[in-house]
DNA sequence: CTTTTATTGCAAGTGATTTGCATTAAGATA
DNA sequence: TATCTTAATGCAAATCACTTGCAATAAAAG
């Protein structure tokens, strides 16, 4: 279902910074973006548009499990689309480009940190930091 | 080696603030503490202590490897000292407490992670988040 | 006991995000 | 279509966790 039919069913309206910032998310493929990334994408469309309203209608769209966000160590988080299976990612310190952890060690990670811990869930939110193969 | 007496091999002065922070620090069995913690912990002995330099004395006990820290998804930094193999963390998002995750799971983690993405190093200095067996 | 300069406290700055509030504009209703 | 209701927005200010600048203070070397 379209990001904005969601918000319509759910209630919510449909102003023109929301169906611009739906229509970012929707076509952004596999990228994952910076809050002020998603502010500057509205800008060339609408430069009225203000970051409280991108974090706030980012916020709605995550409630609506439409798209997730993650923190990175230092600096501020990303958003992107809400995959089927969890959505774990890594960044490298030095090109900081962000890679995605497969689905099938996500899934060894969480059942060995549940077992080592004896946790019922694992829930992160946080990305991986490390040295990739190329620098 | 003493914290003290590691500050003072390095060339550093032996300030009040650093002995009662040092103090703190060494005798803190197997605990983590927030900045402030640690900072409220100083200033019952010396009110005069400024959040600055317990800020400023982290960073230089961690820069001679005596204590380390991590982040929280949420929330400030934990302070802990530094044990020969990696200390990595995870708390639960119910009850805030924080638990060990055991070397072995901490390398097959890394080693998982490497694998998948072809990284040359993992360098994680986060918390893992989850819901505990007793929450 | 000086002198030197590392260390400190205090105030202000920073970056990412959040909150308060009056204004604006969706969209339901007349 | 015009009017009304209240959700959504823009703007300014606040917040949280640090970080930085700088003049005053105090270790420790001479």
């Amino acid at each position: 279902m379209s990001f904005v039919k969601k918000l319509k069913d759910n209630g919510y309206r449909i102003s023109k910074a929301r169906e611009i910032i739906c229509d970012i998310l929707e076509s952004s493929g596999h990228s994952h973006y910076s809050v002020d990334e998603i502010h500057i994408k509205t800008q060339t469309i609408d430069k009225t548009i203000d970051l409280t309203t991108v974090y706030r209608t980012l916020e709605l769209l995550e409630e609506l499990n439409l798209i997730e966000h993650a923190h990175q160590e230092h600096g501020s988080g990303i958003y992107y689309k809400k995959e089927k299976n969890n959505s774990i990612h890594m960044t490298c310190y030095s090109c900081n480009k962000i890679f995605d952890v497969s689905n099938k060690t996500v899934e060894k990670i969480n059942n060995d940190l549940k077992r080592d811990l004896n946790f019922k869930e694992v829930r992160n939110h946080f990305i991986y930091s490390g040295l990739c193969n190329n620098c």
